[in-house]
DNA sequence: TTTCATTTGTGAACATTTTAACAAACTTGA
DNA sequence: TCAAGTTTGTTAAAATGTTCACAAATGAAA
């Protein structure tokens, strides 16, 4: 919902709340965490609010990141259309087969994996994501942080061991179905 | 790591703990709560747990479900091969573009939208995995609810409205990235 | 059998998160 | 200006989640 372009300049905890679902009290206290950007009788200035959080989560400067992988999830994240709204930038993608290589998906230039040490050292890259097979991923990604790479997010569903100062993240599809089911199961609205 | 493969038939909360990551307490508690499956100055028989755990998810009968829009991410969801091991089956798969019907992807045919009323009510099938534009997702959960639907897999980044007795999971690819980021500026171990 | 080393299940302590409640601050309209 | 109606930020209470620590149970070795 696009409330700044309803007319309306100022949004109220509890609107807030309605369209998240979320508890107002708890939008307040979050938001609250970062500073007294709200007026009483009034609510947050939409515009305000806004600048602080893109502040905050700094959009202002995207993070730039590598694909390595470009299968079905790999060409779905270079296809995506909204990176620069939530900060990042797809830097470059890789990947392993010869015919994915040369590909321009979305102006992204799939290259070799050969050419990752190179790439992230020029462009100063630091994170990856990884959409490979699960059977390769700790690999890649023990070569990735001998490439430099301190940021590992990954679509593999297994615990992925990394050096001291690197930081991974796992995200697995299919965790929120499961529990969908139970909820399903049980009549649990949430 | 398979571990009931390895000639060891019994596990300890310490040993799951540095597998999974997970304080050794924690596994024991959570563990607890469905049972007292281990024995002390043992551990857990992995057999028995194992199938302990099938039980509780209920993988013994497979949940079907069916994708609606096979665009990448629907078509990396059709070619995932560990559906079963999760509990799931792909019964069928949808989508409104003429040249994507009839393609048969894993042994999954993509049928036309106009064919998931009937579908789903001659197949009793109650659970959607929406991978659309966002555009349309809300739109189509509206019509997926009109013909029974009851659960709903979305993964467009938007808050979903639906009837009561109705239950919507989200996934967003992109927030575990940004958690990523922060960890790194902030040297956040987890 | 007895002793020693493990490891469980859990009660209690601790920590974190969520919610409610309300004084103070602001807006609006008369 | 004043009164009535909103809405904030925050304090305190409640709920939930995590970790510790240890008695009791078991296995293994002597």
């Amino acid at each position: 919902m696009k409330i700044s372009r309803s007319g309306v300049f100022h949004v109220s905890s509890a609107v807030l709340g309605r369209i998240t679902n979320v508890k107002p009290a708890n939008i307040r206290k979050d938001l609250s965490y970062v500073g007294e950007y709200g007026k009483p009788g009034y609510g947050y200035e939409i515009d305000k609010l806004l600048a602080v959080i893109e502040k905050i989560i700094g959009i202002n400067k995207l993070q730039r990141v590598i694909v390595v992988g470009v299968g079905n999830i790999g060409e779905a994240l270079l296809s995506y259309q909204d990176w620069p709204a939530r900060g990042f930038e797809i830097a470059g993608a890789f990947d392993k087969d010869k015919r994915k290589m040369g590909r321009v998906i979305n102006g992204i230039e799939v290259r070799g994996n050969s050419e990752v040490p190179s790439f992230v050292k020029k462009e100063g890259i630091e994170i990856a994501i990884l959409a490979t097979p699960t059977e390769i991923t700790q690999l890649k990604v023990n070569e990735l942080a001998q490439d430099g790479m301190r940021g590992f997010y990954v679509f593999s569903p297994i615990v992925i061991n990394v050096p001291v100062g690197c930081y991974v993240e796992n995200i697995d599809m299919i965790s929120p179905l499961e529990f969908l089911v139970y909820r399903l199961k049980n009549k649990i609205s949430k």
